[in-house]
DNA sequence: TAAAACCTGTGAGCAACTCACAGGTCAAAG
DNA sequence: CTTTGACCTGTGAGTTGCTCACAGGTTTTA
């Protein structure tokens, strides 16, 4: 398969398909007829692997390892339970971090409801956002900078 | 002011200060005996009202409109309304799909659970992965990636 | 036979910082 | 008075996972 083929095959970018083999998630052998890229089914299977992987949230780096260990005839699976694991607790993070920022929102929407636009007299900018109460970190390990 | 005082009045990295003055959200003067930058409170409060915006999820770019905006003597509140709007919904549009994605995979973990680990046999990489049920993109209007 | 569609590698762009580097300046301590 | 240490300067690179642009070579189609 050509590099368009085979990202047709998988339904990414060929752009997508020469990143991963740049980044040797892919390792395609060459036609010496005329230099091109020549990928087969294990390919296929290791784009699609990967694809699937993203979507679960797995990193690039991560990805990697799987497929070498695969490689090396281990099976990558414990790993995936490990990583996998840790993925799921960032995604509950990012979910309350981002409920907490949609309260902020709303609040701060409410509380626009009955103020007036303001010009700017160099004294404030938009009391909108300048009046706005802080998030008041609560319970923060960080001092002014998170994750 | 010098960039160390701003930044540690609006409890920012000082490389942020002098990231906003490159990009034109900042525009100190110069000590002409030593070149350093001189941050006037006007300074200070663009910097704290940037901070704000952007723990309100405004892009710098915004940031800069709105600012702008003011220094024209017109009044930003309008517009910060309106891009706020539209930064709710995208937060609200993200916070569903990061729960569809920790249903996924609760879900995935949960079938893991009684699935054994195999090792790769050039068939499979990680049938965990390889036989996690897709996502079946339900009503997405785009084809191979999102957003 | 010429244009269209593909291939090649490399380098830049995105967002919003953060950090590193190399050299200049300044305040307090010795 | 000098030395140390903390600060200042600008610029360039790194982060993540692609995506696009460019310039030139190849293959297919009309």
């Amino acid at each position: 398969m050509k590099v368009k083929e085979i990202a047709d095959a998988a339904g990414v970018n060929p752009d997508t398909v020469r990143f991963y083999t740049r980044e040797k998630l892919l390792q395609p052998t060459r036609n010496p007829d005329n230099n091109y890229q020549q990928y087969d089914t294990e390919d296929l299977r290791r784009l699609r692997f990967a694809r699937k992987a993203r979507q679960l949230g797995f990193s690039l780096p991560e990805i990697r390892q799987i497929l070498d260990q695969a490689d090396d005839h281990h099976s990558p699976c414990p790993m995936v339970r490990d990583v996998f694991q840790h993925r799921l607790a960032e995604v509950e993070r990012e979910i309350r971090e981002l409920q907490q920022l949609r309260k902020r929102m709303t609040a701060a929407l409410a509380a626009w409801q009955d103020m007036p636009d303001g010009t700017p007299d160099g004294h404030t900018i938009c009391r909108l956002i300048e009046h706005w109460d802080d998030p008041a970190p609560c319970c923060g390990a960080s001092e002014q900078n998170e994750e």
